[in-house]
RNA sequence: GCGAGAGUGGCGGAACUGGUAGACGCACUAGACUUAGGAUCUAGCGCCCUUCGGGUGUGGGGGUUCAACUCCCCCCUCUCGCACCA
């Protein structure tokens, strides 16, 4: 053993002191302060499943790092957490466990706060809130009452996603590829009555507003966008022939309606047995239609059925030509969709034209492109571009466009159609028959019909006094003490809405009333949100593209028109990060790669896994878990602390200005690096919260640190320029590994805590390079390098370049054609 | 099928508005210090050819340019989203 004494970086140690103290101070505790700018940081919220996972380590990690840098940034930074504490796991959990979803969900709340707070994560935790807190839901209850009373929550019976193994009802948003999101189990279709809201009057706002979402990633836009699905066109009435029924269709290519030759209504339709009836078409309809039933419920997900119909032995006129067009039933026309119906235009439309190919119905052309010459007898698939109509009587010699209003227009005039703009959005059905999630707060009475809770009466608290049984159906449907009221207008016997709302309510909300957790008297303060909203960056995994982040815009916008807000959008910029993967695929415990946070802290602390995970790749990507590459942000960790520690323990003293044209050249090219280092983090940060990059340039400034300290050196380094060097590093990987930075700040003689520094500026001057390596090309191939000051001029970099021995050599005896000279960076000789 | 994104060493990843490809880290190899080292330090590390020195190289093929990972065209592969939306 030699006679150094072992210097030991105890990250335990120091993680504790400064868990600590972050704690008993309220170091992050944030508040409304008008005379500075804010900064509103926020992270998804988890739901509290028991321990925090990879992913929820990233994701904190990069929002704790922008909160940090803001707060040095000079900004009033808001930074909360909280819990998405409604939902079926906990329920889950109390049947298998025999315990009420309460404690279960309450212990692991506990648990997973204190994983964050080992984190080291900068929370204002006097803000921490869950939404299964009465104090919470009652103002979502009380949203839904003053919905219900403006019209945008409604009741109705339909067909619903329904899951057997959830025992509840699912949104279409929920629904993916089939089957449940949450547990993967086929969903089935169920005639059921549930609440909704009506998200569908804000589809044209939603959408509009997609395009001043500058701040969001242009692939969640488009999935957006795509959801919300608009299409622009008409709405036009086909009288039934022999009957007094209409056949209401849509259609974006009213311009083709002189094409066509059928209509497809869906199996679902309600007119599909009505025009059956009686004809001798009535059995194959009627076999046809529940075939289709089962065939579509048995079908994999994805799967494309082959298009199929039969003829309903009616016949509708087109009311622009009087044309007689046989109606069909056909299995790929949605019920969900426009009125179920469209006008089929096999000329101009793919999926007509199979159909009436197979069926041998009558194709007819009414669009003629401009380049060429559609012919029946030669089509050999449908022209579904726009054109010139042609065989459309008046309207012949339009183009589609032109013809399209004309059409919609003549339409409107003769009362049989008008311009309709339908979405693909559909309303959000709300209505869940679970326990564990927010009581819907009406009441059903008999005379006087559907009555909303009281407003004074809220909230309605779940009761905790229940049983769960093995059936896995809610308590609350059975649970008399609940159900029985009376109805708040007539005062008679009535009852209690039992069903639940969807836990997406609950986060559609969240971060509004992180501006004002504790008030009481109402959902929001006003005082608090118009300073705190919007939120300036949220962060969080892009699985939640569509349903969370659309439900979150819509609640904005209810609770702005509602008076509570005034913001229209609530997330100014998102960050989409990626997942963590280990071994090329996602963690998971069937597939035996899941990564413990816990056991990586307690092996290497937590600012080793703060720093790895920002350093193994930029936010956005998929990170592969690396274990080995969690050893090097250790060891580069403990670098700097040994660096430090060597080369700081004798003076704070040392901390005075720099005189660049005093040092040697030793000392000036770590200053110079520094300044360097410090421009190069600020950028990476600043534009794209490229940490990984960040680091490495920190990397590359502390082995610069230790190359000019280290034995073989001849010049001495000065102390001052060191010190600089140090403060700096701790300052730049402050935000990133904030327990290490602040102890090693505090153990280097500073005096005021490294949570209030200011982040640091760098000296243009200082940074410049005084010698610059010009690269020289000959025909494009790097024959040579030169060293030259940076201000050299074009003309004697050109003569210096082809004086330059190498270079004489490659041109030998060519000619020189051409000497292209880019300004510090190259020159290229050009000679054959 | 449609839409979006991505293909760079053994691996994770760098490369500004076209201008030294492979920063930084991991792994690996050799050496130093050591009773020992999985600690630390030094050096090397795309591929090919014999060292000097060359050649070649960013999924494949064309093109623009003095110069292409970067721009244009075609193709291949992977990931994600949508998927009969009339």
């Amino acid at each position: 053993m030699t006679s150094e004494p072992e210097i030991k970086y105890d990250f335990n140690a120091i993680e504790q002191k400064w868990r600590e103290r972050w704690l008993s101070t309220h170091a992050f505790k944030a508040s409304e302060d008008p005379s500075r700018k804010k900064y509103y940081q926020l992270e998804m919220f988890p739901y509290p499943s028991g321990r925090i996972h990879m992913g929820h380590v990233r994701n904190y990690t990069i929002g704790d790092v922008v909160a940090r840098y803001k707060r040095m940034k000079g900004f009033n930074v808001l930074h909360p957490m909280g819990w998405d504490a409604f939902g079926l796991p906990a329920e889950n959990a109390a049947i298998k466990n025999n315990t009420h979803p309460a404690k279960w969900t309450y212990e692991n709340i506990d648990y997973m706060k204190k994983q964050l707070q080992r984190m080291g994560f900068s929370y204002d935790w006097n803000r921490e809130l869950a939404t299964c807190n009465p104090d919470y839901y009652r103002w979502e209850q009380l949203f839904f009452v003053k919905l219900f009373k403006k019209g945008l929550v409604y009741q109705k019976k339909t067909t619903v996603n329904w899951c057997e193994d959830c025992q509840t009802v699912l949104a279409n948003e929920q629904v993916i590829d089939g089957l449940c999101w949450r547990c993967d189990h086929q969903v089935q279709p169920r005639e059921m009555n549930g609440w909704f809201f009506k998200i569908t009057d804000y589809a044209e706002e939603l959408l509009a507003e997609c395009d001043n979402l500058t701040g969001w990633p242009e692939k969640v836009l488009t999935m957006q966008r795509n959801w919300i699905g608009k299409s622009v066109g008409a709405e036009v009435d086909f009288p039934v022939e022999g009957m007094d029924d209409i056949l209401q269709i849509f259609t974006t290519r009213p311009d083709t309606i002189f094409g066509a030759t059928f209509m497809s209504i869906a199996p679902e339709h309600p007119l599909v047995e009505k025009l059956s009836k009686g004809t001798t078409h009535e059995k194959e309809v009627a076999e046809f239609v529940l075939r289709t039933k089962n065939l579509k419920q048995g079908k994999k997900p994805g799967e494309e059925l082959e298009k199929e119909g039969v003829f309903t032995g009616r016949y509708c006129i087109n009311p622009f030509n009087d044309e007689r067009i046989p109606i069909y039933t056909a299995n790929f026309v949605l019920m969900e969709y426009g009125t179920g119906a469209v006008m089929a235009v096999p000329a101009h439309d793919q999926r007509d034209f199979e159909f009436a190919q197979k069926y041998g119905i009558p194709i007819k052309i009414v669009i003629q492109p401009a380049n060429r010459t559609l012919e029946i007898s030669s089509l050999e698939a449908a022209y579904c571009e726009s054109g010139v109509l042609t065989g459309s009587a008046e309207f012949d010699g339009l183009d589609s466009e032109k013809a399209q209003e004309a059409i919609i227009n003549h339409a409107a005039q003769k009362g049989f159609g008008k311009a309709r703009t339908t979405f693909r959005l559909r309303d959000w059905g709300i209505s869940r028959q679970r326990y564990w999630g927010a009581p819907i707060p009406m009441i059903s009475c008999q005379k006087c019909g559907m009555q909303p809770v009281p407003e004074e009466d809220l909230p309605i608290s779940l009761p905790t006094d229940v049983k769960f049984d093995k059936s896995g159906k809610s308590p609350l449907h059975t649970l008399k003490s609940f159900y029985q009221t009376t109805c708040p207008s007539c005062q008679g016997e009535a009852r209690r809405e039992t069903d639940t709302m969807d836990t997406f309510v609950e986060s559609s909300w969240y971060f509004a009333r992180y501006t004002c957790p504790d008030f009481t008297d109402g959902p929001l303060k006003k005082e608090a949100v118009d300073y705190w909203l919007s939120v300036d960056q949220y962060i969080g995994g892009v699985e939640h593209a569509i349903l969370h982040l659309l439900y979150s815009r819509f609640f904005t916008k209810i609770m702005r028109d509602l008076g509570y807000l005034t913001i229209d959008e609530p997330f100014k910029n998102l960050l989409t990060q990626g997942m963590v993967i280990k071994d090329g695929s996602k963690m998971s415990k069937s597939k035996g790669n899941v990564v413990d946070p816990n056991d990586l802290v307690e092996k290497y602390g937590a600012d080793t896994v703060r720093l790895f995970s920002l350093f193994a790749a930029p936010p956005e990507r998929d990170l592969e878990w690396n274990d080995q590459g969690v050893e090097g942000a250790f060891r580069f960790l403990n670098r700097v602390y040994r660096f430090i520690v060597a080369n700081c323990d004798s003076t704070s003293k040392a901390r005075t200005e720099i005189d660049p044209d005093r040092l040697n050249n030793a000392s000036r090219t770590l200053h110079r690096k520094t300044h360097q280092t410090i421009r190069k983090v600020s950028g990476d940060i600043e534009v794209n919260f490229h940490f990984n990059t960040a680091i490495s340039a920190v990397m590359e400034l502390t082995n610069t640190m230790f190359s000019l300290t280290g034995e073989a050196t001849t010049e001495k380094i000065d102390q001052t320029v060191i010190r600089e060097a140090v403060d700096s590093v701790l300052l730049l990987l402050y935000p990133m590994v904030p327990h290490f930075c602040a102890e090693l700040w505090e153990q280097t003689g500073h005096l005021d805590s490294l949570d209030h520094t200011a982040w640091p500026g760098f000296n243009p001057e200082a940074a410049k390079e005084d010698e610059l390596t010009i690269v020289i090309q000959v025909n494009g191939k790097v024959r040579g390098r030169l060293q030259v000051a940076p201000d050299i001029s074009e003309e004697d970099l050109k003569q210096q370049a082809l004086a330059d021995e190498k270079i004489q050599k490659f041109i030998g005896e060519t000619k020189i054609r051409k000497v292209i000279v880019v300004k510090n960076k190259l020159v290229n000789v050009v000679a054959n």
